[in-house]
DNA sequence: AATGAATGAGCATTCATTCAT
DNA sequence: TATGAATGAATGCTCATTCAT
């Protein structure tokens, strides 16, 4: 028996388990699947995570940055001339058409939390980010509205299988936007 | 061993997922559990249904009609002089003030369709059934718009444990309408 | 409920079952998978045979006929100039180095004789039926020797995934005619 | 619960396999027939071995060992001097005339890689192991196409009931040392 | 502090068979 | 005569969790 001095264990567990929902969704993830994929014991799992649903938060803290990042790091947004519906549309479609497991991925844990209370201030941090990051061009009742518009139609693209259109959405932001 | 004649079994067992899935949520659904919640012989979900996702589709089917048919009955929406923006406001409000499990119910039966293609058709039926609703006060293209707005306003509701706030949905669903 | 005249509906079941054993094996036979391939509802397949052993000696006596049937049909072993060892190995590595399916379907048909006392006189058939071709051109003794000595080569391509080598085999042949 | 600490629990999984095998073929071997042979939990066996197939092979490793043994072990094969396709004649008849179930066993394990690709090294093992002993006293090659004619053999006795003739045996294996 | 071994519960699914029609 | 519906048993396998080390 190797028993290393391994401090990273815990962060390279929580990263397996990152990559073991993206690939084969919540329902996949078990203390053995993530085991396997972050190469460690299976007691190993066990020990740093009391029950899978503490590892699912850390999951979700760590993952939902994907759109939230992008649109904070948009430089075009602190402009104040840019056309702010615009931009965001072109966001979307950027962040859609990406790689699909990461969107899922990222959609995925976001939803979690309809079912799993533990999840909800985890979720309602990330709406907070983007409505945070589109209130810098806009009122913030605007921008939560806003992100409703914009979480309803990545919605129907991922579940309706429709194709994603930039300019439907970019009239409709803009019309919340008058 | 008893062996009944009963028609009406397959019906019975969907109802049963149905209140399973209400209780436990889609994870909690199993051959067994629908089986004991119907009172039927596990051997008799695998007959009816071959798999559990044509069991889960046919779930959602009958489920899916809460929202949907709540728009398609409100006869304020079939008077053009009816304030359009204000009676889907009233009418979210109503449905996610109901019966928190049916609500849940539905959002989760609609959202699984992110990992599970065989739903996304019935999603998608979803998706339009309430958007011809919507249509015939509107276009088509706004029809849309305002279905992903409402999707997104619920989720925050479900997902965030927001209060829903009826005169926010009613303005921006305004401004859509402009 | 079509309830056809279909005379050949036996056969259909019977060829349907040699497809299923060459697709997955005899462990794959059951009523259900032989129904389907055979294309008639599962009721059809237990009122023809009580049994699946019963099935699975119809089959086997149907299938049986590839390599017997390739020495028998040699016109080259009619011919008393010919090299009787030589055209064995050439036959064997003709028959081996055909649709693998059918291979191992024959064999494993045969090679169930060894717990299913019921199969053994159709595996004494097969036998016997390669030995008495072959004897037309040697002593019956001898012929016997020669069956069990191509059953050992094959064997031992098919079970250890060696290559057959024509040169061997005549050589070795030709050492027990000698 | 009782929990036992039990290091061997595995090797008595295997033999209790091998019982399992030799009672009800290969068709009767399960998990849970092995589990009660054994006289350990359910999920004791899938703990020790992954999959059947991998159970299979370990029996069919341990198993191997009784015709393979018999060859080794003979002394006479050593003596330069001594009848090797007599001695070898006497060796099938003893092993072919002792108890029948355990020579099913091993032929149906042997047998078994027809279907089964991952059972075919040790299947592969099996050959080479009797062709080495052989060739202590010819040739490699010769010694290969001894394997195969003792195989066929063996394979008529078994599958055709004919009765096991040891000078037939021992004239043929002669002609192929010629 | 860390982990391999162990186990009972549960899973989806396939099955031979029975029976009413 | 033929067959769709029905069912209890069984299958391989995964799992969270516990416990001795």
């Amino acid at each position: 028996m190797v028993r290393r001095y391994d401090p990273e264990r815990r962060d390279r567990i929580i990263d397996a388990a990152i990559r073991v929902v993206g690939r084969s969704g919540i329902a996949g993830l078990s203390h053995r699947t993530v085991a396997a994929e972050a190469d460690v014991p299976l007691g190993s799992t066990t020990y740093h995570f009391a029950s899978l649903d503490e590892l699912l938060i850390a999951a979700l803290r760590r993952t939902n940055e994907g759109f939230a990042a992008a649109v904070r790091n948009c430089s075009a947004l602190a402009d104040p001339e840019a056309d702010l519906a615009g931009e965001l549309a072109r966001l979307m479609g950027e962040w859609l058409s990406g790689d699909r497991t990461g969107v899922e991925l990222e959609y995925e844990l976001y939803l979690a939390a309809l079912r799993r209370p533990a999840l909800r201030p985890v979720a309602a941090e990330w709406c907070e980010g983007v409505a945070e990051a589109v209130a810098r061009r806009t009122d913030p009742v605007t921008a939560r509205a806003l992100v409703a518009l914009m979480d309803g139609m990545c919605l129907q693209v991922l579940l309706t299988d429709a194709k994603y259109e930039a300019e439907f959405a970019r009239e409709m932001m803009a019309r919340i936007l008058a």
